[in-house]
DNA sequence: GTGAAAGCGCTAACAC
DNA sequence: GTGTTAGCGCTTTCAC
């Protein structure tokens, strides 16, 4: 591939007026110019982007990272992420480190080498003093979907436990009175403050959640039919199902519809997330929204914020948003007497 | 940021023993390797990957170019490549070009810019001369869900309109005698073939598809809704609709059950693509499976070999790929008459 | 308006 | 084993 040397070679001039026309800098003349475009078009020279990172020490470049792609959750993530970057003309970066604790440190150094200028994290495994750790370090960095008081300047986050509490909310208005709930395996703040947030809500009308119907699997579709293959084996009614994610539900769903309980009649589900799924299973999913490409978006730019200007703060308190409750056709009003 | 000077400095060596410590090369003292690996511990050194790439001319980076996130199919896209990044310690930039012509060329250009090792391409607009042209120019570079002729060893597509006949079988053999489709209003190749292949398929058992029962949209769960709705508008009755995509055939699945439609009883339904979410709509979508996930795996190591040995095609005749026939619930054999 | 030259952080000969 | 040095392709003073 040609260089700004060919360039200046064939054009007869220096290569840092073949420079300055590629950064369209000024004082070049109308001739010269025009000569330098035809030969760039011609050699089809393309700028070689990481020179120029090198010099200039920044690459255009928000770095990203997620567990997976597979799931719409974090693909919506990625997405919000990389609409900034597309405003911005910049490009997102992927680092997949599927969740463990090694994996997710690589995934995130291999972004700090490339010296992205932004990078929005999205961490469950690593422990807070290394996150803040690392966020002293690198100033345009944001974690996603994680709260570290700490630095909760640098942090977007969900409250999961007032989720919890909308679900009960809604379910309790609408007159149930025995429930049951699926979660991830994962002891994560996540799963917990949901639950926490579920619990602390239906006992505010007096109500408590029974051990034995709280199942635990992977937060994924297979794991949500065999949550509720569990919670089924109990032999224990119940006429409210609250679910860790929207992936888990629409599973538990198929499972219980596969033997013979109808859902919302027999069973009302509400899920969490309020991912595009939901709005197209059958039944549609009763859930909470979260707003997760928003969110992603704005802690990209904040991460270019900060990385603009450090010392500079603008959300001293974090980004902290409220999941919304979306009443759709999974839950629907207790009958049972 | 630390560079290698400040921990040659520190360490008292050179910047050479500091990058044969960091690349593991042979002949540095046991010693020596020690005092420099505590050091970089220390000061939180990281090696410039932009540095780096300059130098060795090579990144360790396969660029994508899709659409867009948001659509599983391409989340899927994107994964299948992010799995062969992870395998061999590489990443994925990513490239969204929305589907315009100079978005997606420039999209393209940028991944050339960061002189990418390889680059997975889903382009539906630029014409075969650009992208024969651009793929003389880069050897790394290979096209997924598109097939050109001149460059077919760069290819990596599925048979689209195999697809279409297989539908077709599938729904003759339900004893189905009349046809409806909804397609994606797009004029490309993956809809044009589509509904050829569908066409063919029921010609050969003497059918034919009436245009007033061809509704085009956009393809997706939005676009399938007002198909359908356009559809029904004609008020000329059919037993199976042979759908564009997953997305579509639940969005019309939904408008059909919401205006009293029933299917599989009323309309046998059948779409394309075997989403996730076509496991998990109600009823459970019968569909024909592509398996973009595997196809963006194979392509991206055929990128990555091409790049290797720019000479040697090691799959002359490209890769084509056949889509399956996957039966679920929303076909069923025709009953009226 | 244009060019010469220094240097971004690193690798890879080549010396010693 | 370790150090010196010449670039990789580019931007950016500083001269002219």
């Amino acid at each position: 591939m040609s260089t700004i040397k060919d360039v200046a070679r064939i054009a007869g001039v220096s290569i840092a007026t073949v420079s300055r026309v590629v950064n369209k800098g000024p004082k070049v003349g109308e001739k010269t110019r025009n000569r330098v475009l035809k030969i760039m078009q011609e050699i089809g020279y393309m700028p070689n982007a990481n020179a120029r990172a090198l010099v200039t020490q920044k690459n255009t470049t928000i770095g990203v990272v997620i567990p997976d792609l597979t799931d719409p959750f974090f693909a919506s993530l990625a997405h919000g992420v990389d609409k900034i970057a597309r405003e911005k003309n910049m490009q997102v970066l992927l680092s997949t480190g599927l969740i463990s604790e090694s994996s997710e440190r690589q995934a995130i150094n291999l972004l700090l080498e490339r010296r992205c200028d932004a990078v929005v994290i999205h961490s469950k495994k690593l422990s807070d003093d290394e996150l803040v750790e690392l966020s002293k370090r690198v100033p345009g960095l944001i974690l996603i979907d994680r709260f570290i008081e700490r630095i909760k300047h640098r942090c977007v986050w969900l409250d999961n436990a007032e989720g919890g509490k909308l679900a009960a909310r809604h379910l309790l208005a609408m007159a149930h009175n025995s429930f049951a709930c699926i979660t991830s395996q994962y002891e994560i703040d996540d799963p917990l403050l949901r639950l926490q947030g579920f619990k602390d809500g239906i006992l505010d009308a007096g109500f408590t959640l029974e051990n034995k119907l709280i199942a635990k699997q992977e937060p994924t579709l297979q794991g949500g039919e065999i949550a509720a293959q569990e919670l089924l084996s109990q032999n224990i009614p119940f006429s409210a199902l609250f679910v860790y994610n929207d992936a888990m539900a629409i599973g538990a769903i198929s499972t219980f519809e596969d033997n013979g309980f109808r859902v919302p009649q027999d069973i009302s589900v509400i899920g969490f997330d309020d991912v595009l799924l939901s709005r197209y299973s059958r039944p549609k999913l009763t859930t909470l929204n979260y707003p997760i490409e928003d969110m992603a978006a704005n802690a990209a730019l904040l991460a270019l914020e900060y990385r603009e200007s450090p010392e500079q703060y603008s959300a001293p308190e974090g980004l902290k948003y409220l999941p919304s409750l979306v009443t759709r056709e999974s839950t629907i009003r207790n009958k049972s007497r």
